[in-house]
DNA sequence: CACTCGATTGAACGCCTGTTTAATCTATTG
DNA sequence: CAATAGATTAAACAGGCGTTCAATCGAGTG
């Protein structure tokens, strides 16, 4: 006799009327986001309202409601990539998580695991850079981004700066108790970095283009098979 | 009677004849390094040689063994300020101190408490910020860096995208059991990120301004005090 | 030499952790 | 209705944690 649910994808469901082993569930994964993963079975169960065994009972060990859960906010991220994935940075991707009051305790969780390290956060990563890259290079094929001699590590290295410099700030904003409005604290980022972004993203830092000629230069001599050149690059002064 | 060393700022000892309490100290910073703040007093006593009632009999707890931790990093980072916080990025800094065979163990420290947050972590930023600010005057009065609307955010930006990104990179790279070689590690990091930052360092992002204009003008009609605005900024293209 | 004080040790004390076990409750099946 | 299987609970277990305490060591002082 198997349990209703089971193996059952419950993530139109309500509230209320979920599977016991659901509710532990996101009770775990809206604790783990608040107080990190140090945190007790016994804090998990009280927070689900059930005791502690029965989290052992339903999941094994703390080791497997981690990886269910894990495994539940990937499913959850990967049903909205319709609207959420499609966006460039990482700062619109969780922006558009926090705005959706339901999925609100995942960026905690979320933030949590890239603290922590992990599959979920090193999965999820390769994920934004290989959605970055296409939108990248849909910007380039409309003719609104440059190209790039390097694409793939374009796409990487945005990627990582604008995850990891989210990151940063919102673990600094975490840090000090009590719970956090995340879609608020994105915001507040979002409206500092705007400006000095688009300035450097449309005017870049350097006023000449030495020490880009010298890395180019460089690598045409050394490595002259992974890279493309494409010497006619335009110049921008 | 007073123990031999005590206050005495000892950075110029070698490994050996160090007060009992430095050498406790200096093994807990590797060992927190290597295995995360949730590492026992026992473990750290081990790695010290020492038992485990004195780790609390020289810092009363184990948050004060930490506190002791925190500020000798800090010291020591403050002495080497010289070369290495002259730096104008994160990478630079962390490679500076990667590179010096003694403080090596300080970089996976520094990882460790950004995970953690705490004092230090947002200390160690705001003092990279400022020097970042310093840093880019300096090359916007030197010709060499373009002037920005509103240097202070931008400073922060650069600072942010910086250290995040970098951190990010680290932790995804230090997962992996086992010590890690960060000097290597953030080698390997700056060959990656070396040609797409200097690309958008020197050509920036995107083919047109519509974006930046848009923000400039909104900032303009909104809040006309804050922001300086001398609308004579070279266009790009 | 006797004394004293800090360094140092090993063992102990609660406390909290993850996990297990036996018993109870619930509800579906035959 | 009786039986059975799963859900659920309270309690106990072993282990690690931070911390404390009494005892020992070692050297400098009067």
């Amino acid at each position: 006799m198997r349990s209703a649910l089971e193996g059952h994808t419950d993530s139109g469901a309500r509230d209320r009327d979920l599977t016991t082993r659901a509710r532990v569930r996101d009770a775990a994964i809206t604790v783990f986001g608040e107080q990190g993963f140090g945190t007790g079975v016994r804090a998990v169960a009280a927070a689900a309202g059930v005791s502690p065994g029965l989290v052992n009972h339903h999941f094994g060990s703390k080791d497997g409601l981690r990886e269910a859960c894990d495994e539940h906010v990937l499913a959850l991220i990967r049903a909205a990539k319709t609207e959420a994935l499609t966006r460039p940075s990482a700062t619109g991707l969780l922006q558009q998580l926090a705005d959706v009051e339901e999925y609100a305790p995942l960026v905690a969780y979320l933030v949590r695991s890239y603290q922590a390290g992990g599959e979920l956060a090193q999965h999820l990563f390769e994920h934004i850079v290989v959605t970055t890259e296409q939108y990248l290079s849909d910007g380039v094929a409309a003719g609104t981004l440059r190209p790039s001699r390097d694409p793939a590590a374009r796409a990487r290295y945005l990627a990582m700066q604008s995850l990891g410099s989210t990151l940063l700030f919102l673990q600094m904003r975490g840090e000090r108790g009590g719970p956090v409005d995340w879609g608020r604290a994105i915001r507040e980022l979002t409206d500092g970095i705007m400006l000095p972004a688009l300035e450097l993203y449309t005017e870049g830092l350097f006023t000449d283009s030495t020490f880009l000629d010298a890395v180019v230069d460089q690598r045409a001599g050394t490595e002259g098979d992974t890279t493309h050149h494409y010497s006619d690059h335009r110049e921008n002064r």
